[in-house]
DNA sequence: CCCTGATTCGC
DNA sequence: GCGAATCAGG
């Protein structure tokens, strides 16, 4: 892929709109967020102000000097390139081996009550019904910083799990659940069953 | 870990 | 000019 005219200008346009840039890359298709990045930077409007001035203070500060490499580039080890990914058919129920009881979920945030499912919204509904098939469901154990934490069956039954998908930025659950955890009041009120 | 933009430099 | 690799931060 190259940057045509018309390429170049939906970036602009969403770079404008403040779109990330892995948006914008996603947009256009046959690009990282990298080349993106890169062709904002050419096209000198890293700064996202369009006017020419700098509106953003912020911008000043960000000054930052420059280390001026010296000369050897520190490249670590090239241990890694492609991981090869090779498929085993088989469940391998890894133990890993707990180590000494830092395992204990340190966040005690009380976990939820699970809403009655009349009081949220079909879309959010619909969203975790979906989630809730391609979940990680994890054991407690599995939780993590960044793991939905999410409560799925009843926790005095065998089956009981945890979403375990990749959380929303700060959060406890994952966007779905995210969803139905923080119903704005006004949309809770006036449901009707 | 997921993401963001910023910079460097071989190509 | 391009963008992967890297850096720096949230």
């Amino acid at each position: 892929m190259s940057w045509t005219e018309d390429r170049v200008e939906t970036l602009k346009k969403m770079w404008a709109e403040g779109q990330s840039a892995s948006q914008i890359a996603k947009e256009l298709g046959g690009v990282t967020r990298n080349a993106v990045i890169g062709k904002v930077h050419r096209l000198g409007l890293s700064n996202r102000a369009g006017g020419g001035s700098t509106p953003n203070p912020a911008v000043a500060a960000k000054a930052k000097e420059k280390p001026a490499k010296p000369a050897a580039k520190p490249k670590p080890a090239a241990a890694e390139k492609k991981p090869e990914k090779t498929e085993a058919a088989e469940p391998a129920p890894e133990r890993p081996a707990i180590p000494a009881r830092k395992q204990i979920i340190p966040a005690g945030q009380p976990l939820p009550p699970q809403p009655s499912a009349n009081e949220i919204s079909p879309e959010a509904l619909a969203s975790v019904r979906e989630v809730e098939k391609t979940a990680k469901r994890i054991s407690l154990m599995e939780l993590t910083e960044r793991t939905c934490k999410w409560p799925i069956g009843d926790p005095a039954t065998p089956e009981f799990w945890f979403c375990g998908l990749p959380v929303q930025q700060g959060k406890p659950y994952c966007e779905a659940h995210v969803g139905v955890a923080f119903q704005p009041m006004s949309s809770r009120r006036d449901r009707k069953r």
